[in-house]
DNA sequence: GACGTGCTTGCATTTTTATTCGCCAACATG
DNA sequence: CATGTTGGCGAATAAAAATGCAAGCACGTC
């Protein structure tokens, strides 16, 4: 069990139930077969920007973030982690920010990137060659981190 | 010093300036005269529909919920207070609710009312007599609170 | 004026959340 | 193989937030 996978279960979680605390999130992780402990989920929810709401009938509930419409440009700081996969770069980003991350590479392409392809929290980058892979992770890491 | 009143100066607080804790709120209101414990802070967050978000850079911050675009008719819950003054009925709404409530109420007026007037959190009422207020308000609050 | 009701608040406390610390595993380097 | 180095984790703890409770106040009623 990766973070990754975690966090991802973590998102399914809220988005399908309500969950009023970490513990909350805990014991319904467990329930699908995922051992953590609270403070870990408190890390993931840092991580993945999730956070309390107040509902109007007085009690709480985690939410992912609405995704604000963002112009290219102010991108910085949506990519969590770039990871190279042959030909390819695996590029984690906060909740939604995905394709946001992947227009902004559309309209000014690192060199050696062929395309993207944007998921809900991932883009993954079709490189011309796994030689280049280091290269654009580093410009990557340097424009949207 | 009202509720209300306080509660307006949170909002002002938490936009003006990156608002990380309760305790935060507590200073922040004590150097613009107002005093309060964070219990009180605790439910006025709560009353606002407040969160605190977690920030790329680790930090927190709290912040006002986003006005999701509403379709009337699924303006329930939004509003908080309804209080009747003279041939007009104030009615307190969550943030950024109030010009959804308007609508709805525009689309589907109570009997008795001549129109509405809505700022960021409040929805002025204007009645056709102060008679109705009572009747008035309480099927304001049978179909949005 | 005495009494009851409904709000609001602070205090004290509980509950919840964030963080510090040390440990372990995976991986790189000499 | 020894020796960093990094990242992630849990346990414990600190910090922050939510809440039960009782007191205070404004208002209405008798």
């Amino acid at each position: 069990m990766t973070p990754r996978q975690r966090e991802r279960a973590i998102l399914a979680l809220i988005t399908e139930q309500p969950v009023e605390t970490q513990q909350d999130l805990v014991v319904g992780l467990e329930e699908r077969g995922v051992e953590v402990t609270q403070a870990t989920i408190s890390r993931d929810i840092k991580r993945l920007g999730l956070f309390k709401r107040p509902l109007p009938d007085g009690r709480y509930r985690y939410a992912a973030p609405e995704v604000p419409k963002t112009s290219p440009g102010e991108v910085g700081g949506f990519v969590i982690a770039v990871e190279p996969a042959s030909a390819m770069l695996v590029v984690k980003t906060r909740v939604g920010r995905a394709s946001a991350v992947a227009i902004a590479m559309d309209e000014n392409p690192p060199a050696g990137v062929v395309g993207t392809l944007a998921g809900d929290d991932t883009v993954l980058v079709l490189l011309a060659s796994a030689q280049d892979s280091q290269k654009v992770r580093a410009e990557i890491e340097r424009s949207y981190l």
